[in-house]
DNA sequence: GAAAACCATGGAGCGGCTGCAGGGTCAAGC
DNA sequence: GCTTGACCCTGCAGCCGCTCCATGGTTTTC
């Protein structure tokens, strides 16, 4: 099966799998001999087996340790075990954080009602008088510019 | 005020503050005859903004469609009530999948008890036979292998 | 007067792709 | 035989939001 192939059954993008190859991730297939890439069965598994974990939000070089356990199936466990209790932490780290962004964007959402005015809009108002508090209770600028335009964008 | 007290004040990186000036979120300071650039207050309080917003997870290039407006009060608040949705629609998405995620890699966990052969681990097993389901009902290869070692990495 | 702390610039690197330039290959239709 | 279009190749640049580095100048402190 050529690299299209493989590409519309996994739903992988083209660019993607030669990446993975690149990568080392995906072992390098044979070639036809116009140097098109010749994939086979194990190749669609494997590619599966890297999306479905990715999926799972695995970074690639752990999808690669990953791998490395199901060659060698004689290794100690505790390690995968390790692995995804690693990555649960991080998601639920990030869930977390996510969960009071929701919370401060719905708020903000709320400050402004029908069309005005931006000087009379209840979000920017918000933020600006946020970031004021947050950085510097000191010197007390309310003015509208905060620091004025930059040069050029 | 120098960078480095700019920095110390904010909590935000020296690189970050001359990346953000880069990208023209922050207006270019004066110099002192040295070269070395001075702030000012209105400064402190527009990279306060800033990484409020970033906080908030705002991209950058709308926390300067964010300052554009700030700068241009008269400016229609419908704008800037369409952003902020924006923005809630996504985080929202994106906790939905982290949710699901999370469930799926809590399940994952359980799949693993004790130490063990990794040959003999729910999670591997779990992990693979989910990829083969995913995408391909059709071939049934259950081996091990998935497809063999890449070739170096 | 030396050491440490600070500042400058320009550029590379991270992850995980994505896109593009500039080619080669192959099958179908005229 | 020739064009069109689909497919494939390689290698490299770009995306985001930083972060780090090399290399060199300046200021502060002991």
């Amino acid at each position: 099966m050529r690299i299209g192939e493989l590409s519309r059954i996994t739903g992988v993008d083209i660019e993607t799998i030669r990446y993975y190859e690149k990568l080392g991730l995906m072992p390098r297939p044979d070639r036809s001999p116009n140097g098109y890439r010749s994939y086979r069965p194990e190749h669609l598994e494997r590619l599966s087996f890297i999306r479905h974990c990715r999926a799972l939000d695995v970074p690639l070089t752990e999808i690669g340790r990953l791998l490395d356990f199901v060659a060698r199936p004689a290794a100690d466990c505790g390690d995968i075990d390790q692995l995804i209790d690693q990555q649960l932490t991080r998601v639920r780290a990030r869930l977390k954080s996510m969960r009071a962004l929701e919370k401060q964007l719905a708020a903000l959402r709320t400050r402004c009602g029908r069309p005005h005015d931006a000087a009379a809009c209840g979000i920017l108002q918000e933020l600006v008088a946020a970031a004021q508090g947050e950085a510097c209770a000191c010197h007390g600028n309310t003015s509208w510019t905060i620091g004025g335009r930059a040069a050029s964008r």
